[in-house]
DNA sequence: GATAATAGGGAATGATTGTTTCCGAATAAA
DNA sequence: TTTATTCGGAAACAATCATTCCCTATTATC
């Protein structure tokens, strides 16, 4: 079931929710329509499940990301790296959940607007915190602006996500390295 | 005429192409179904022509914008303002055209995306124009790498456009005041 | 002033959508 | 072996979609 929810996520990322008939999620996650909607209420439920999930397997691979740095400072660098690969190639074309609902349904549907609000909060709080960590390790000066910078890290990673959609290229160590100047 | 095309634009930002039915279409346009495909092919060439003047209009705005600026310096931080503006309360709700048509088209319609392409392209050269502005009359470092400062920027105003249509508060002068270090 | 031509409006059409229902197969229990 | 139950599949359903057609009214032309 979580391989089919999976292969539900990829349509969803790729197409977006309008654009996702019943006869596409089917046919992607191996299912009869019968089956589909057994398992879930309606297309919105499965929607709901694979943002869940997508949520889920990104906030872990952040997390791993930020568990390959020593510092805070470099804590950071990794997750910005990291976001920077997965905004990229067909990873990138393949487009980012959150993003999409952000963009396609916070506008019209409250439920799916409370969900992108608290992943976008999160991971502003994650990245406030990864930048206290550096200030009392001693990598980030004191007097940057932790919330600030935070919000404005939060504008680049979903954009990021934005500019990877439309196939430009990003330059990994180019992006970052301009984007570290914020924790000068 | 292009009233119409105007509210056709504001309905197109809310919604999205797909979510948007031709019965939306008419009821803003003020217009009978007949009328609409009298003066355009079919709905992709009303949200193409729709696209085209919101960016027309738009590139008006930030050049607007930047040329509330004297030095290349302040012509940045202007134009870097505007799209907080844009990107906030009900005006940032109603989201925008390129990053709606990246999000939810681009990926599988090549017309779309060459569009898109070639606006956010557009924007990134005349932020890296800035730039070098302000490296000749010496309010910018000539250190600064022109090309990859513009494109982390385009990030940061493409990802401002998503977090203002999920509702989150944007504070301009603080936001604008941490992304100015990159400058340094 | 009569007529042609064009612009606008609304009902009809066919295709596609999301959803439900019904049926068969497979598995587990008795 | 038989019964019961869960699971998957395909056809049928109503609703909605984009699109076309035809009618009316208004303008321009002769």
């Amino acid at each position: 079931m979580t391989t089919a929810l999976d292969r539900a996520v990829r349509v969803f990322r790729e197409r977006g929710y309008h654009a996702t008939s019943i006869g596409d999620l089917t046919a992607a996650m191996r299912l009869a329509t019968g089956s589909v909607y057994k398992a879930f209420r309606d297309k919105h439920a499965v929607f709901l499940a694979a943002f869940d999930r997508y949520v889920a397997i990104r906030g872990e691979q952040t997390r791993n990301a930020a568990g390959r740095g020593a510092s805070g400072r470099e804590r950071l660098r990794h997750v910005l790296l990291s976001y920077v690969e997965h905004s990229q190639g067909s990873e990138g074309r393949r487009g980012c959940l959150v993003v999409g609902s952000a963009v396609e349904l916070s506008a019209v549907d409250p439920v799916i607007r409370a969900r992108v609000d608290a992943q976008l909060k999160s991971n502003e709080d994650f990245i406030a915190g990864l930048i206290r960590e550096g200030q009392a390790d001693g990598s980030i000066p004191g007097h940057v602006d932790a919330d600030g910078t935070a919000r404005l890290m939060i504008c680049i990673t979903q954009g990021m996500r934005v500019v990877g959609k439309a196939r430009l290229p990003l330059d990994g160590t180019s992006l970052v390295g301009v984007a570290m100047k914020l924790l000068a």
